[in-house]
DNA sequence: TGAATATGTTAACATTATTAACATACATAA
DNA sequence: TTATGTATGTTAATAATGTTAACATATTCA
């Protein structure tokens, strides 16, 4: 009759670190009350992660590959250049909304440094790559010039920047996307007006 | 021979706070540690402060009131509109620059809540309103309907995202700007990328 | 002067991350 | 099978934190 656990400890530490994540975020997370829910000693976690920051970490790389996966379903679609930009644009932000937490865990400050996680560095760069592919539009443009490619670089930072923009203000409360309007609409339009907008920018009185 | 302090304590914590939390971010600001570098004890700062959060919350107004008149400088100064819009965006992520830690207490997660201190919400109103009024030029248009309103506010949020987003990529070490490039340049780039595109963004081989 | 208040102090409590020292299960080589 | 080593538990200790309680001294002002 055991009373030590059988092998998966590692996979109920990770999955209770997601419940305790979703609810309080990052600073929330306690290692010793991880372990007490789980029904383990309270250094047990330490056999099988780098302390706080290697659970952190393996919570952020399973996030960004959820979140990669989404956005790589988004930029399949067929759609013209542009509008794929946007709906890239509002998954980016409607993923920040539908998990909060593990957007700040992803990009805000308590995430774990990259250097100290070189999985987490890669899943990070994975993630950027599938934005910067799908913005520049890579694949169908083999014959860019050297300043095409620094345009289109800079063309992802700033769809990327536009995104990320309104899902860090949503998320941290700055912005509240209205309740009688879809959420999806709203993305949109925020996301439209700084594409589209040459004519409402105008302040010419015609 | 009073052993005890002569009334300022309350700044000199402030203050101290203010230099810890440049190097460290909110969470590395410890009440202890302020107390003791203060030469004070530890128990002191409670009387001049609702405990952390409150003096989190102080040095954040501080913090947004220098970043609102930083704002509202650059609004004041004669440009076009467009050209105001690029300006004020790029004051927007140069303070975030060189302030990081203070713009990360101002809008992170760290931020004391906002209905619990209510000069805090009054600051960061204050800053929102002078961003707004600005973008969307209100003072020279007594004359919109109520859908030019909607829109004015729709373009307010959008140049407010794209300016926040950049400033948080950059912080937290998502986009590097490049160092053979002034700063300034780096950031007009993406901002203008993000109004002026139609051309660069058209896939169209004409 | 004397009482109320503001501002200190020390000591305690509960919580946290982490590590050291020790114990048991399990796998594999003899 | 037995012996040994490694993986995986445990308990106990250390050092740090935010916060509060109980107490002490200044300051203010009726």
């Amino acid at each position: 009759m055991s009373k030590y656990h059988h092998g998966d400890v590692r996979n109920v530490l990770l999955r209770e670190a997601e419940t305790i994540l979703r609810k309080e975020g990052p600073g929330g997370l306690s290692l010793r009350r991880l372990a007490r829910l789980t029904g383990v000693s309270e250094a047990a976690p330490y056999r099988h992660f780098d302390g706080k920051d290697g659970i952190l970490a393996a919570v952020a790389i399973a996030a960004l590959e959820r979140f990669g996966e989404r956005l790589e379903e988004t930029a399949r679609c067929d759609l013209p250049h542009e509008e794929r930009i946007v709906a890239l644009g509002a998954a980016y932000v409607e993923f920040a909304i539908e998990h909060p937490q593990h957007f700040r865990l992803i990009f805000g400050r308590e995430r774990p440094p990259l250097d100290q996680y070189p999985d987490l560095r890669d899943a990070a760069d994975s993630v950027f790559d599938i934005l910067q592919r799908s913005v520049t539009n890579l694949d169908q443009r083999g014959d860019m010039t050297l300043a095409d490619a620094a345009n289109a670089y800079n063309r992802a930072l700033a769809a990327w920047s536009r995104a990320h923009g309104i899902a860090t203000l949503v998320i941290d409360g700055m912005i509240s996307p209205p309740l009688d309007q879809p959420l999806q609409q709203f993305v949109f339009g925020l996301l439209a007006e700084d594409l589209g907008i040459p004519a409402s920018l105008q302040n010419t009185k015609k």
